[in-house]
This record gives C-alpha cells, sequence and structure tokens, in this order.
DNA sequence: TCTAAATTTGTAATCATTACAAAAATAAAT
DNA sequence: ATTTATTTTTGTAATGATTACAAATTTAGA
C-alpha cells in the first residue's frame, strides 16, 4: 500500500506528518490513543506537536479513511480500519481485538423506520492469554 | 415501586439525595448525563452539589442499580435499566432510544475461550419521527 | 446530650480535547 | 530567483467533564 498514494486519492495532501501518522495507524493496527501516536513518533518527527495528531485524525475522519472507537469514556482510540466491525477490550492486559459481527441480528425489531448511519458494539471481559495463566 | 426500599436492599442507605436523583433516573428512562439530572433536581433540592451527584451515581454503578452509556465520546449517561440491551441515538433530535439486540448473533465466532463480561451496543442515525418531517 | 460515622458540599486539581493565532513550509505568481 | 499567497504545523491558552479532597452537615449510636 501506498500510503501518499491512499491520502491523495481522498483528497488529502499527503505531508510527512500525515503519511506518518497513517502509516502508523495503518501498519499497527492497534486502536490507540492520540498521546500512544503522538509518542511512539515524537522520536522520529522531534517537532512533532499533539495538536497535529489530533487536526490530522480529525482531517481523516473527514474524508472517511479514519474511524474511532470509545470503549473507555475518557479516551477516544482511532482505526484505520473503516469496514464496519465491533472491539473487545481485555480489562486485564488492555489489548483491544477486533471482532466481527453480524448486524441483522442486531437491533432490527425496534429499528423499523429508523435510518440507521453508524453502529458501535464494544466488548469488555478477559481475553485467552489472561484467562489461562 | 418503593424507591427507599429498593436502595436498602442493594445495601445504600436510602437518603434524601440518593432516593430523588434514584427516582429520576427510575421513572424518566431518559438516559441523561450528571448535568441533566443536577439541572432537573436542583429546583426540588436547592442545596444540591454536582459531587453528590458524581458521587450517588458511581455508588449506584458500584451496588449494580444502574448502569452507563457511551454512545458520546464527551459525556457519560446514565441508565436505570441493568438488563443486557442497546441504545439508538438520533442525531437529529438527541432521543435515545433503547433497543434489543441478541448477542447469539454478535461476535460468538471470535470470542471462542473469552470470558465476555460487559456489551455495548451503539447506534446512531435518524429516528422515525425526525425522518417523516 | 455527646461522640463517632456517614453523607453532602464546595473548591481545587486533573486531563483530554478544542480554539486560536503565530511560525514554518509549500505552492503560485511575477 | 524573489515575492506573495496558501496550507500546514506548532505552541499555548481555554474549555469542560470528571476526580480528589477536606470541611461542613447530617445521621446514628452510646
Ligand atoms: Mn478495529
Ligand atoms: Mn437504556
Ligand atoms: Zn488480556
Ligand atoms: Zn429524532
Amino acid at each position: 500500500m501506498n500510503i501518499a498514494q491512499h491520502l491523495s486519492t481522498h483528497d488529502i495532501k499527503p505531508s510527512y506528518q500525515r503519511i506518518k501518522i497513517y502509516e502508523y495507524l495503518y501498519e499497527k493496527m492497534n486502536h490507540p490513543t492520540v498521546d500512544v501516536i503522538y509518542k511512539n513518533l515524537v522520536g522520529e518527527i522531534p517537532t512533532l506537536s499533539k495538536s497535529t495528531v489530533y487536526n490530522t485524525l480529525k482531517l481523516f475522519i473527514d474524508k472517511g479513511i479514519t474511524s474511532t472507537l470509545t470503549i473507555e469514556d475518557n479516551e477516544v482510540r482511532y482505526d484505520a480500519a473503516i469496514d464496519s466491525h465491533g472491539h473487545f477490550k481485555c480489562t486485564s492486559c488492555g489489548a483491544i481485538f477486533d471482532i466481527k459481527y453480524d448486524f441483522k441480528d442486531v437491533a432490527m425489531n425496534k429499528l423499523k423506520g429508523f435510518e440507521v448511519k453508524e453502529t458501535q458494539v464494544h466488548v469488555k471481559g478477559k481475553c485467552n492469554q489472561c484467562l489461562t495463566k
């Protein structure tokens, strides 16, 4: 995947910071917070500002190449995956896993005549690894 | 429903503030924020403090008679309904509707061996009423 | 009544996010 | 190449919800 190309295609000028931020999201796929992104890139981009991270992510969302999840109520997380999928967060190790779900059985009875734009599914508990040790 | 009784049963001393706050949650069933609860009760309880609202809701959650939803990333909402159910928020009028969903089709494929403690389903869009006018 | 414990309250601290204007970088025009 | 305009980045201040904490008040017990 050519990241500069991908940004351009979506009407985003591929500046150095934007490329690095998207690259981080896309390659790690770790649902990071702004702070995590910042801390991981400031070594390579010493002049980086948190404002830039916020600005850039807002732009990515506007242009539709990034999504957000609010699985904890005090921090927004970001995801380069934009297809509809849910998330599981292990309360023990903190890892976040993607989960697939079938929307057909989710809420369809009550939502007749409603226009659905966005769905989030958040599950919390303990992951496989944490349970077996 | 006798609210004082209900609180006592769940190991919560039924003070005046606690009764009024639970009464608000239970009778309105409107998924309010702390601020909404405070503004609606301060007329009747002029000395009420927002701290009390926060403290009381935390206690209710600890004791298991209230649940939270984070359908917007900048505000927590509270719900006297504690059974597992999802929520639909109309982005036009702001109303929040309860929705039922079937967990059997939600994520079961990927979650083998995981221990699920809590699930949240959040849907956004436009409600029936807002669409037809 | 006197004393101890629980509850409520007000205020300050925290922390993620937003607002905003200056600085730096990039592109366009001359 | 130099100037000018536009875009992007940056730093700092403002905002707003939540938490921390200690004083004041209320409630319960001796
Ligand atoms: Mn994801
Ligand atoms: Mn509800
Ligand atoms: Zn784990
Ligand atoms: Zn509506």
